[in-house]
DNA sequence: GCTATCTTGGAATGTTCATTCCAAGATAGC
DNA sequence: GCTATCTTGGAATGAACATTCCAAGATAGC
């Protein structure tokens, strides 16, 4: 009997994402959510809930839809270094050119914001996740590695590389650049014969 | 003949500089600025100008008389490497402790405002700084360092890292696991005897 | 096609915001 | 101590904001 939503909920989400993975939750109002998506507020309240339940479910699907997939690309890849670099490269290459240049990472925007309690959890999830694919791509990487390595520290140690690569490239940071200290990095980790 | 501020210009402006560090130029009002400050907002409009203006200038305070003196200090050390673990250990204890623990580095955190120009110079001033402060202390490690490392790219890999701890630590983040992540970087630059 | 029920558009609400304004106050030279 | 000039406190202004509300519209089962 009662009506059904006139519009896809996830696709409308996703435009929602964007606006606020490009413009940041607190300078983007909702009146800029309204003309994005072309929603009512009434549909937009109905269905999210207010600005920040809105907020929290754009990043929770920037995670969830765009983060862990490349971990997981990442972590599944077996060919170690190689695949490190890999995924450095995509992100350099997504960072800085194309639709989503000069956008950052969101969940590395959202660490400047007031931390709501959800959204700590969710960066932390973020951390969590990118580390444990990097600690699982060095895993692979075996004998090419520096003998002595401790993995744990060196999947830390990559994964702030990545938080710095999202936050200088969202400031316009040159591609080139970046892929240098990246390399520099990984370089210093191969085995080298002596 | 014309009446004096009642105030101290530069005392103030740290006090508006540490405001915006902690909660974020956009969340942070007017009247929390008169709040903390117990100016009335006709003197901080006929001091410092608008918001805008204010953020800036705070900003400019921060890179200035608290970011450079470190670089400074890196710059002049002359012990190479521990010279650079002295500033990461320095870096993490200032983020993760004490009256700015989780505050974050305020450059950073600007990166994710959408970037006004003078904003965007102070950042890339900030990054530049640094990233001149690690080569300079590279240099002088000299053959304690693996042979053939490109100082350059080594430099903005450390710049980056130091940007990542300075993201993750405003979540939060272990002050213990920043600081392997941080010695396993340091590490694989070391030279190590055959 | 009728109806109960949910959705939608857009106006309405009330708060918070940055900024402006002015009368009262303070200062330094005379 | 008088005055020209700048500063200050706090009210005033108007825009922007998140949120609510309701009449009109759309839907699916009967």
């Amino acid at each position: 009997m009662p009506d059904v939503k006139h519009f896809d909920p996830d696709a409308v989400l996703e435009q929602v994402e964007r606006l606020f993975w490009r413009r940041g939750a607190a300078t983007t109002g909702i009146a800029e959510v309204v003309a994005a998506t072309g929603l009512s507020r009434s549909s937009l309240y109905a269905t999210y809930g207010g600005k920040q339940d809105l907020y929290v479910k754009a990043l929770r699907r920037y995670v969830e839809r765009r983060s862990e997939p490349m971990f997981r690309t990442l972590t599944d890849d077996g060919r170690g270094l190689p695949a490190i670099a890999a995924f450095f490269d995509a992100l350099i290459e997504a960072r800085c050119t194309g639709e989503y240049a000069r956008w950052g990472c969101m969940a590395a925007n959202a660490h400047a914001e007031p931390a709501d309690p959800q959204v700590r959890d969710l960066l932390d999830r973020h951390h969590g996740m990118l580390r444990a694919a990097l600690r699982a791509a060095l895993e692979t990487a075996g004998d090419r590695l520096r003998p002595g390595l401790d993995l744990d520290a060196t999947a830390e140690s990559l994964t702030l590389l990545a938080y710095g690569v999202n936050v200088r490239s969202r400031a316009g940071a040159d591609a080139t650049a970046l892929r240098r200290g990246v390399t520099a990095a990984l370089d210093a980790l191969r085995f080298t014969a002596p």
